[in-house]
RNA sequence: GUGGAUAUAGCUCAGUUGGUUAGAGCGUCGGAUUGUGGUUCCGAAGGUCGCCGGUUCGAGCCCGGUUUUCCACC
């Protein structure tokens, strides 16, 4: 795997890049489509590619382990074939469920205890596993075993998670060296910086994790319920320690506007199940603004879903079919509003990448958020 | 025409032996959602209880009349 840092802007620490993998290359700044159970819900991998221009999406350990569970993972020939899905792949490592999934697990240094929420059966995930897991799904790019650590955590307890985590990652890297990839392509492992909301906590396991010499960096733990403020402030402290060199995974955010801001401190990969989950929800992005299909007023809104949008959907259907298709809890309405969200934010992405390119990214930021946060 | 039933929020309906500011679901309006336990969650607006009169300290509820709709019979 190798990351080329292709253009720096002046005034901003955003960077366009190029990340090879075994599936193809992801260019800089990036969004990767969340797809858990191993499908971006609603989404077929053509329009992925073709339509949202997709460059890589997630999956996600505890929940493809869960079901359809390893052997038939296995039996297909890892993740990439069993989806049809054959571009670059991450899959989270299942600490994100340690918070999520907070009242059904039972943290102990060996591991997690995870009570599942299909069957009620007990499954320990352990660093070792956790690796091993990642092995037989077979993503170009694997996280390590980490808590996440709620935003509101005080002092003492962020503290003994983040040993707990930086513990957790010595053991995922020696067992993720012991063992080979399955598929005849490389893997390679990121580490996760934590540390709650404060900044020395941040600073040291940022600097800590340099240790590593791993292929890029995630930054874990933020969007969890803390001020958007004290986010920006992590990311800052947390990429003046993380080499230049390197990709920067700000993992499960965010807004749109979130990203342009991480982007402009330094972060060149993102995740997040916003534009799926809120679009199933009728909550739309676009570049004039937020949209809630479900609103009264577009009932008789015959005009296009998104007159500037780049996917298919934003032309071919308008806002009162649109309406009408979330209204009635018709599947095809959570597709479409998640084929343009996706497409938005892969748009979103493409945009900064080339406003970087041509040193304009600041002033571009500035106009761009602007219009984001209106509620049309 | 006769007999019976019915009438409560935009819609479909609850509402105890009469007892404080009459409820629900859906709909409407608004908000939330950040490494997906989400056909999710939270909040708001909206009713002179068909109308008129009576009984009662007090009526959505009891009584009389009237109107509406439905059913049965002639």
């Amino acid at each position: 795997m190798q990351f080329t840092v292709e253009s720096d802007c002046q005034g901003t620490q955003a960077r366009a890049g190029v990340l090879k993998t075994p599936h193809g290359e992801i260019r800089t700044p990036i969004f990767m489509p969340v797809g858990t159970a191993g499908s971006v819900k609603g989404i077929h991998a053509r329009d992925l590619k073709d339509d949202i221009k997709a460059q890589i999406i997630l999956g996600n350990t505890y929940h493809l382990y869960l079901r359809p569970g390893l052997q038939i993972l296995e039996g297909a020939g890892g993740l990439h074939r069993f989806n049809g899905w054959n571009g670059p792949i991450l899959t989270d490592s299942g600490g994100f469920q340690v918070f999520s999934l907070g009242d059904l697990r039972k943290l102990s240094e060996d591991g997690v205890k995870f009570q599942s929420h299909i069957d009620g059966s007990y499954h320990l995930f352990t660093p070792e596993n956790v690796m091993d897991i990642q092995r037989v799904i077979g993503a170009d790019i694997i996280m390590a075993f980490d808590e996440c650590t709620p935003g509101d955590a005080d002092y003492t307890y962020a503290k003994k998670s983040l040993e707990l985590t930086q513990r957790w990652l010595d053991r995922c890297v020696r067992r993720f060296e012991e063992t080979s990839p399955k598929y005849g392509y490389p893997q390679t492992l990121f580490p996760i910086v934590q540390g709650a909301s404060f900044p020395d906590l941040r600073k040291k396991a940022a600097s800590d994790i340099c240790k590593y010499d791993a292929h890029g960096y995630a930054i874990g733990g933020l969007a969890v319920g803390e001020p958007e403020k004290v986010m920006y402030e992590m990311i800052e402290v947390v990429n003046s320690e993380l080499p230049q060199k390197k990709p920067r995974y700000l993992m499960g955010v965010g807004t749109p506007v979130n990203i342009l801001e991480a982007i402009d401190r330094g972060v060149d990969m993102f995740d997040c199940v916003m534009p799926t989950r809120n679009g199933r929800n009728g909550m739309l992005f676009t570049s004039q603004g937020i949209i809630n299909i479900r609103n009264n007023k577009w009932a008789n809104d015959h005009t296009p879903v998104d007159p500037n949008g780049t996917s298919f959907v934003d032309h071919h259907y308008s806002k009162a079919y649109l309406r009408h298709l979330v209204i009635s809890n018709e599947m095809l309405g959570a597709q479409i509003a998640s084929q343009h969200n996706l497409a938005f934010y892969l748009w979103l992405v493409t945009e900064a990448r080339n406003k970087i390119m041509e040193g304009t990214f600041k002033s571009w930021k500035h106009e761009t958020i602007e219009k984001l946060k209106i509620r049309l």
